[in-house]
DNA sequence: CTGGGGAGGGGGCCC
DNA sequence: AGGGCCCCCTCCCCA
């Protein structure tokens, strides 16, 4: 029997006389037999043969055959099982909510084992999937989109964080400021560059890879029939990910931790240069118009329209709102503060933050409250906080490390303007723009003892990264 | 040990 | 669609 030779090809080739009858099991047959099922099954798809099920997908028809799908998709689970005792009639279901080109990779998936992912269709392959309830699909993209961010790199990063802020004097304790973009020590690129261009993800398909599908009844319709699987990758997500304590992190809620896109810290410079800057951008970039759909499915209406986060299992109204939650998983922090280097996922947390510890109208030490002036007070990082002293509880705490102010605002004050400037910074991937792009006056907001300006201004991460790296 | 307050993070929603 | 505001939550520090 062919299929039998072909195990036997499996065997080590550099010994062809000697007998592996321990391999010749019935897993391995099983296996073989599996695959060569589906050979056949994609065949008779590619020549049309036995289809009984057009799926229409943006007036692009895909034949193939129900129990093909009903046994990759909980959707079509859902579907076909409603129709299941009219089978004589070819099924049939339409989408629009994803491209053909999609469904075209995740088609070939399902007939051959073979994901077809890149950085430009992962997230959609990804949405489909979801659409689609295929959860070891979504595995595969979250495992790709997870090893194209390096977010594997985030304890290094931390690590790298810590010297960085150690080095200026401002960190102690275990509680680490995210203070620069990028890690010294990072893990070697799972993915070369060449591997996120273009990867074509090889899935075993073993007998473990079940294609049977769970009992329909163990397929529920709305929402939360994706909690379980989704919980899973997330438990895989943030296994794979450690996640460094965060603080304002709702337990209760999927993330990813801090490292942020440009805080990843790829070994490999060249290809931090090119991916690093790119890679929440891209993700938004190829968000699909519908990211997810969740709702009650029915065949005469459509879901309720949401945007479901493809790494956990929040579902937000708007598009915005998902770009802007996906963060929280990405790790993007596009907004760092030019006072302190912190950073932020939204520019109001920075505003926030700026007004708070840098700008604050009265400022007050913590430790005598009494009122001091940026010449009579600085403010210290110690741990994660961040408050002001006077420079007598300096004296007397003995507070060694460098105030924050001491370098970072001197320095970008006078590269700025003679006055006290205060300067929130803006990450732009393009970094085109040193100017300022964009300047409040609100004068009644400025405090009475800054005096000063607040510039908000693109900095061009991936060049700071790399000037970091250097020095 | 506990409660209060500050700082930071995230979601909803309005403009 | 993006910016911004409000609210709530968590974490941390301190009295």
């Amino acid at each position: 029997m062919e299929m039998v030779c072909e195990i036997g090809t499996n065997r080590p080739s550099g010994e062809p006389g000697r007998q592996y009858p321990q391999r010749w099991s019935r897993v391995d047959i099983t296996t073989s037999h599996q695959s060569s099922l589906l050979k056949q099954l994609d065949q008779q798809r590619r020549q049309e043969l036995f289809c009984d099920c057009n799926v229409l997908v943006e007036g692009h028809l895909f034949k193939s055959h129900r129990n093909v799908l009903f046994g990759s998709s909980g959707y079509f689970r859902m579907l076909l099982s409603q129709g299941a005792k009219h089978c004589t009639e070819p099924a049939s279901a339409s989408f629009d909510v994803f491209s053909p080109e999609t469904f075209t990779v995740i088609l070939d998936f399902v007939y051959s084992g073979l994901l077809e992912l890149s950085s430009s269709n992962v997230i959609e392959v990804m949405s489909a999937a979801s659409y689609l309830q295929m959860n070891d699909v979504i595995a595969y993209c979250k495992d790709f989109i997870k090893s194209s961010l390096e977010i594997s790199a985030k304890e290094d990063d931390d690590r790298y964080l810590c010297l960085s802020d150690s080095s200026m004097g401002h960190e102690r304790g275990g509680d680490v400021e995210q203070t620069g973009p990028c890690s010294l020590n990072a893990q070697p690129t799972i993915w070369a560059e060449d591997d996120i261009q273009s990867k074509e993800y090889q899935v075993d398909i073993s007998p473990d890879v079940t294609l049977l599908p769970p009992s329909p009844a163990q397929q529920p319709i709305m929402v939360e029939t994706e909690l379980e699987p989704d919980q899973d990758m997330q438990h895989q997500f943030t296994t794979l990910v450690p996640e460094r304590r965060r603080r304002g992190a709702p337990k209760r809620k999927a993330s990813a931790g801090r490292s942020t896109a440009s805080d990843e810290s790829p070994i490999d410079l060249q290809v931090a240069a090119s991916h690093s800057a790119q890679k929440a951008d891209e993700l938004y970039a190829t968000l699909p118009t519908i990211v997810g759909v969740v709702g009650v499915f029915s065949k005469d209406s459509n879901p309720s329209m949401r945007f479901k986060c493809p790494f956990c299992t929040h579902t937000v109204k708007r598009k915005a709102d998902l770009k802007r939650h996906l963060r929280c998983h990405t790790g993007e922090r596009p907004y760092p503060c030019q006072a302190c280097n912190k950073r932020f996922t939204r520019l109001e947390h920075l505003r926030s933050h700026f007004e708070t510890i840098h700008q604050a109208r009265k400022l007050v030490c913590r430790k005598c409250k009494r009122h001091v002036t940026d010449l009579s007070g600085r403010v210290v990082c110690e741990g994660s906080r961040r408050y002001r002293l006077c420079s007598i509880c300096i004296q007397e705490t003995g507070y060694s490390g460098m105030t924050l102010e001491d370098e970072e605002v001197g320095q970008q004050q006078h590269a700025a303007t003679d006055e006290p400037g205060l300067l929130l910074g803006v990450d732009e991937a393009e970094g085109e723009s040193q100017d300022p792009s964009w300047v409040i006056t609100d004068d009644d907001d400025l405090a009475e003892d800054s005096g000063a300006d607040l510039i908000i201004q693109e900095v061009d991460d991936s060049d700071e990264e790399l000037d970091e790296k250097q020095d």
